[in-house]
RNA sequence: GCCUCUGUGGCCAAGUGGUAAGGCAGCGGACUUUUAAUCCGACGAGCGUGGGUUCGAUCCCCACCGGAGGCACCA
């Protein structure tokens, strides 16, 4: 037996299985399904697999060593060899270590794709070199074991860049097969559920990460440039504030008190100011207890920075920066394709008022100052519906995220928006109906929020008493007083701009991705159904 | 939460009210320069789960489970 793969299939599950009811030994549909079954487990890859590496540990050969000492990366041999002529043949030995993605056996000869995370090289595999024995060794490995190899580099008579495998190593053995070679993975069940899988045969999965985390890099690299400290806030919370979600209840056993997880960074960011930090920011998940769909899910990353005398025109110039340095370093370009719409990052963006750009694209005048009556009259004559409930501000605002939002494409800085709808920022220092804050739309869609921050002690309390008041009356977004965030801004909270991006709607603008998922290495969904322990027989 | 679509062997993917194409992978064989290698051969699923209708269902109906998109809500 050339393999040394052991004979003698074990007779699967068949003793422990009910017996056959005596009055109908010949109609048991269960011992029809049985021998099925046996049959089709005998005959699974991964059964296959499991003697194989039986096979292995009797011929001594470990299926899962330890170590393996690489040289160099595939992307080392490419720069160093790209330009080696067809048909050259080098004396460099070169060890590398990966993923055997793709082999084909030709005889004497076998090429096989080794991947690492830099990329891949095509290995030249021949009998000549190996002797038959290894040869036939090599020829056992599976697509998708790890494996390390150590060989000459060459070219082959078309050009093809190679390694001429000397040894090889066998570095991990793979149970399961890898997705078919040519159509692979692409239900997004199996995508999400699986995304080793993913991230092994699908290079987009893998291109979207490496956008995301030069993003991130980029963000994070150019705020300490700028002086500023990153820091690590609590997660768990013992209430709930800093925006208006509803959050994600749990206990924490040893004070036997409700906590919560946190929604924003908001507030201890700010607290950190009056304790003269001066420049902070952290990237980090927030939790909101909402439903998911292409642009929410439920864990997301925010970057919040908040920058100690500075106003929210400062930060409009902060956010211009980062965001065009996240672009740059994640694709190379600030120019970003949308749905075959180019838009342009580069600063600076447009900058417009609220009321402003609703006059310019629907060509009506609303304001936050106006009579209530008189807004409400707009917003029929838009055919929107408004609640009594609502003031000048409100109806404002509604046009504005109705109509208008959803039509601004390239980078736009929309600022002042209505006092009413702002709970948390600075009142404007020319208008009282305002507030001084600001979004940047990109593509129709909301991307960062920013504020001139509140810092007047009296006015805070006031504002979470009101909160407390509707959290009181039954509404889950509402926060708590947080009496403490007070007592801070009572020690004196320097005047300060405030800034939000979301990280992963950054992402999907930058990798050019419509699912928040895409961009998220584990995205939250319902629990997998019927895996079990029987999908894992030990055969 | 609601609406629509969807779920076929490890992966991709046809299909019909009459008892499951094909491809890839895997297995056996041939082949020392292939690139989704090629060629030959043998094998593997009763069609998400549970009910119902029917002489008979993967295909029709109901419920449930998973997924996608949309709506509502929000970053």
């Amino acid at each position: 037996m050339p393999s040394g793969v052991p004979q003698g299939t074990p007779q699967v599950r068949k003793t422990c299985r009910p017996s056959p009811d005596p009055e109908h030994p010949m109609a048991d549909p269960d011992l029809t399904d049985e021998v099925e079954q046996t049959e089709e487990e005998r005959a699974s890859i991964r059964a296959q697999r499991l003697e194989k590496i039986a096979g292995l540990r009797q011929d001594g050969v470990d299926p899962y060593p330890y170590r393996f000492d690489r040289d160099r990366t595939v992307s080392a041999v490419r720069e160093q060899f790209g330009d080696l002529a067809a048909g050259e043949e080098t004396e460099v030995v070169v060890r590398l270590a990966g993923r055997l993605m793709l082999k084909r056996e030709q005889g004497r000869l076998t090429f096989g794709q080794l991947r690492d995370r830099s990329g891949e090289v095509q290995l030249f595999v021949s009998a000549g070199v190996l002797g038959a024995e290894r040869f036939a060794e090599f020829n056992h490995l599976d697509r998708g074991d790890w494996v390390g190899v150590a060989g000459t580099v060459m070219t082959t008579k078309k050009g093809e860049l190679s390694v001429k495998v000397a040894e090889f190593e066998l570095l991990s053995k793979a149970l399961r097969p890898l997705p078919d070679k040519w159509k692979g993975l692409s239900d997004v069940d199996a995508r999400y559920r699986q995304r080793y899988v993913d991230l092994t045969v699908n290079q987009d999965a893998r291109r979207v990460f490496e956008v995301r985390f030069a993003a991130i890099e980029a963000i994070r690299t150019a705020l300490r440039d700028r002086d500023y400290l990153e820091v690590e806030t609590p997660i768990l919370n013992l209430q709930q504030g800093g925006a208006t979600a509803r959050p994600f209840i749990t206990h924490y056993n040893a004070l036997d008190m409700q906590t919560y997880l946190r929604i924003a960074l908001e507030l201890p960011l700010k607290r950190l100011l009056v304790g003269g930090l001066e420049r902070v920011f952290e990237i980090g998940r927030v939790f909101r207890n909402e439903g998911i769909d292409t642009r929410h899910n439920p864990e997301f990353t925010m970057l919040e920075a908040y920058e100690a005398f500075a106003d929210y025109t400062d930060m409009m110039d902060l956010t211009e920066q980062l965001v065009a340095g996240a672009a740059l370093a994640a694709t190379g370009s600030h120019v970003v394709s949308v749905r075959g719409v180019d838009i342009d990052l580069s600063p600076s963006w447009r900058r417009v008022s609220m009321v402003e750009l609703i006059e310019e694209v629907l060509g009506v005048s609303i304001h936050p100052s106006m009579p209530v009556e008189q807004a409400r009259a707009i917003l029929d004559g838009l055919g929107l519906p408004s609640k009594p409930s609502w003031g000048a501000g409100r109806c404002t605002h509604e046009v504005y995220d109705e109509l208008v939002e959803h039509t601004v494409i390239q980078p736009t800085i929309v600022f002042d928006h209505p006092r009413e709808t702002s709970p948390l920022a600075k009142p404007h220092r020319r208008d009282p109906s305002l507030v001084e804050r600001f979004e940047v739309i990109v593509d129709g869609r909301e991307l960062a929020n920013a504020y001139s921050e509140l810092n007047d002690p009296v006015e805070q309390l006031a504002r979470f008493q009101q909160e407390a008041a509707l959290k009181a009356a039954g509404d889950p977004e509402a926060g708590d007083v947080d009496l403490d965030y007070v007592r801070a801004l009572e020690f004196g909270m320097p005047p300060a701009g405030g800034l939000g991006i979301g990280i992963d709607r950054l992402t999907m603008l930058l990798a050019g991705v419509e699912s928040i998922r895409e961009v998220i290495l584990f995205p939250t969904l319902r629990p997998e159904s019927g895996l079990t322990d029987a999908d894992f027989p030990s055969v």
